[in-house]
DNA sequence: TGTACATCAGTGAACGCGCGTTCACTGATGTAC
DNA sequence: TGTACATCAGTGAACGCGCGTTCACTGATGTAC
């Protein structure tokens, strides 16, 4: 029996029950929204007693936390697998295509991050941690791109002097202003695409996705 | 005493018990989020009993739905106003500021149309009617704007032969591009800025709001 | 290799809760003559 | 202006439901000698 590493077999099982747990939860997110997630149907569907799941969560409210941990983990790990594996090690249109290809594939993931905000909740502070890094890794790459001393709108020059969410980047002005726009223009094509908001009108969300792209890296 | 119109009394108190019940939902959403909301605990608030409501709402997704009417008809009703109210009649800035204030007065009512969207829902048709009326309003501003030839991305040639969103408007396809960039990046901006993603950033959401509607009308 | 003990997964019963919704009923308000 | 009837707002009891969570318990799995 292989016995891999310091991890006993009981501790390995463990990991497993709570990752189908965390599984069946994102299917039910995915069918009637986080609203509806129950550790008691969770655990119907699997075949076992509702209290056995607290062998594994200690509340409705952990499992919903780890779930946000996991979302923001793993947009977060996208990101640095991509800068890493960038030729310039910092690649906007990589990252970019990083984005929409996560958005894509878990929409519940996306939205639990980016989605309406639960009025009481709060975010633990590794998750915060992780929405910097995912700052982080997107300054990189800007300040890795020619510098574009041209733009000095009044943003630019408000950065200067705000730049607390840059934590120690050198980043200039215009990088952090990149940033941003990158972040709030790709997210406002993604948000509604994803929300439904353009079927029916017709056209490819992707092409709309590229334009924008397009209008950030060129400038 | 004032009878006024063809409006009975008793329909007046009706529909005046119908707006408290819904203003206490709004708050109800503001407090605890859309999915907390509860017939019985808004009858509790208004010092009546559970049933009483079922006077004046069918059912507790009647009330969702006629939140979700007024919340669009609201941002409709603003930009056609706003609309109107604009000296050549249509005004990107203009829309672009009352869009924003609508955002930061109502929260609630924006996650509500562009937020985290219900798997199941299906919006009827009089609320989809509503969000039309809102893209005809920004197409007209759009399409007033003095025309920019230069722009032809893919986008644009792809816009040409998929406008079927844009009814019988005869905006140019660099109308219809400035058009979504409008909506989305703005959206990028609000949904962001109102789910709290900037707290703690330093920096003030309205300069980058502005610096993208800079974006849109300069280029 | 075998026995004695500790650990831990999972069960079933039970608790209290608030929800949406139906129903038969009371009492007040409006309408017709 | 007054009486008879219809309309409708609101109540309280009741239904069934599923939820989160606690608790005492059984049985299997792992550990120590």
């Amino acid at each position: 029996m292989a016995k891999s590493g310091t991890t006993t077999p009981r501790e390995r099982y463990r990991q497993q029950v709570r990752a189908e747990v965390k599984e069946r939860a994102w299917e039910q997110i995915a069918t009637a929204g986080a609203s509806a997630l129950s550790l008691n149907a969770i655990a119907k569907q699997m075949g076992m007693s509702g209290p056995a799941l607290y062998r594994y969560f200690a509340s409705r409210d952990e499992l919903i936390t780890e779930l946000i941990r996991d979302a923001y983990s793993s947009l977060a790990g996208a990101f640095r697998d991509t800068a890493k594996s960038s030729k310039s090690g910092a690649d906007l249109t990589a990252l970019a295509h990083a984005l929409r290809a996560w958005a894509l594939e878990h929409p519940q993931r996306y939205f639990l991050v980016y989605g309406t905000p639960v009025p009481g909740y709060h975010a633990p502070d590794d998750v915060t941690a992780l929405a910097s890094d995912i700052m982080t890794t997107l300054l990189d790459a800007c300040a890795a791109l020619p510098g574009t001393g041209s733009s000095v709108p009044p943003l630019d020059e408000h950065l200067e002097g705000h730049r607390e969410w840059a934590g120690d980047h050198d980043a200039s002005p215009a990088a952090l202003h990149r940033a941003l726009s990158f972040w709030t223009r790709l997210h406002g094509v993604l948000s509604l695409e994803l929300a439904g908001h353009f079927t029916g009108m017709g056209f490819d969300p992707a092409l709309l996705f590229a334009a924008e792209l397009d209008g950030l890296t060129a400038n």
